[in-house]
RNA sequence: GGCCAAGUAGCUCAGUUGGUAGAGCAGCGGAUUGAAAAUCCGCGUGUCGGUGGUUCAAUUCCGCCCUUGGCCA
């Protein structure tokens, strides 16, 4: 099993059609942006063509009011892992989102899930009292998290009040035991990352400006009349989305719009090179003319290791 | 050609009553445990347009020149 992950617009769609289609593989989005239906010219989702090519999961599977999690992610993704296997064929993780692959290679500990209820009302305390003061909640209820995160992180100091109220412990006395999800499979993590940053910020640029000229404008119109849109709904704050509906809103200059998308494309894509650079697996250089070909004897290999450790 | 305004970080600008300057955005580095395309943290030397003068000291005051914009011819 391969796992392919890289930041955005780096090219590893592409090279994952190629790779599947040699290995007889099919695909496995590792992307928190191509689960909603609809969303499709913003997120560079794959065409209807390239879905025809090879068979892909998880995608398309909820609506944009919807909301999706990690845990949820490695479900899907074992449960899709388990039946392409089981028809013979090889499983072909790509993505970027990296909090998803982190938590499938190494684990995540037993907390509670989200509850809507106990977020609403804590979301609601932040903006009456202010974040300090949930920051000092958390100082009496959970000091170690508290110590750990800066008063200023709203999602993350909220998220370890809601797992109070829910659970009756704190969050960092849940936090220590792991569980990893992919231990028991074999596989193989290749790291898909350009040498040369400009190189990248040119596809970004490129690629956002293609999805302006294909209607991404009228694809978030579409969707304001088919869905109830608020700006803080997790796919409303995914890149170019957000930026796209704050002009429509009129919270943004339209004038600004495209390029502030286009800062926030470069903004994910260093904060994915971050999480790359520290992640486990082979390097390989995306920016390279022969990558698909390098990416394609890496996974050569990791196949005859398998077989030999099989006999 | 004349008058006026502006020229300071990659961009938009602030500022120095004369002691060589700082915000926002961008960019770069980092964190990341059920929202993660999220949420945060850290990083600011730049011939202060050029040149001459006044001064112990000029980006700041004065002269000239250049560039851009506006008004008048």
């Amino acid at each position: 099993m391969i796992l392919l992950v890289g930041p955005t617009a780096s090219g590893k769609s592409a090279a994952a059609l190629t790779l599947a289609e040699r290995f007889d593989g099919e695909i496995v989005s590792i992307d928190s942006a191509l689960v909603y239906r609809d969303m499709n010219i913003g997120t560079a989702k794959p065409t209807p063509d390239e879905l025809a090519r090879v068979p892909h999961h998880l995608i398309d599977l909820i609506d944009p009011t919807e909301r999706y999690s990690v845990a949820r992610f490695v479900t899907d993704c074992l449960a899709a892992i388990a039946d392409i296997q089981s028809r013979g064929r090889m499983p072909l993780l790509v993505g970027g989102t990296m909090m998803y692959a982190n938590i499938l290679v190494n684990g995540m500990s037993d907390v509670p899930p989200a509850d809507e209820a106990i977020r609403a009302g804590l979301a609601a305390r932040r903006d009456g009292e202010g974040i300090e003061a949930l920051h000092a909640e958390l100082l009496r209820v959970d000091p170690i998290t508290a110590a750990r995160l800066p008063p200023t992180d709203s999602q993350r100091i909220e998220r370890a009040l809601e797992v109070w109220q829910i659970a009756g412990v704190p969050l960092s006395s849940l936090q220590g035991q792991k569980k990893s999800a992919l231990a028991a499979v074999p596989h193989t993590v290749l790291r898909w990352l350009p040498r040369d940053r400009a190189w990248l910020h040119a596809r970004c640029e490129a690629r956002l400006t293609t999805m302006f000229a294909q209607g991404f404008v009228a694809e978030v119109e579409a969707l304001q009349k088919q869905y109830a849109l608020t700006p803080d709904l997790p796919s409303m704050r995914c890149v170019g989305y957000r930026q796209v509906l704050d002009a429509l809103e009129g919270r943004a200059p339209k004038a600004e719009m495209m390029e502030r998308a286009l800062f926030a494309t470069r903004q994910l894509a260093k904060r994915q090179i971050t999480w790359l650079r520290g992640f486990a697996g082979a390097a390989i250089d995306c920016d390279a003319a022969d990558s698909v070909d390098v990416a394609s004897a890496a996974i050569e290999r990791a196949i005859e290791q398998s077989a030999q450790v099989e006999a």
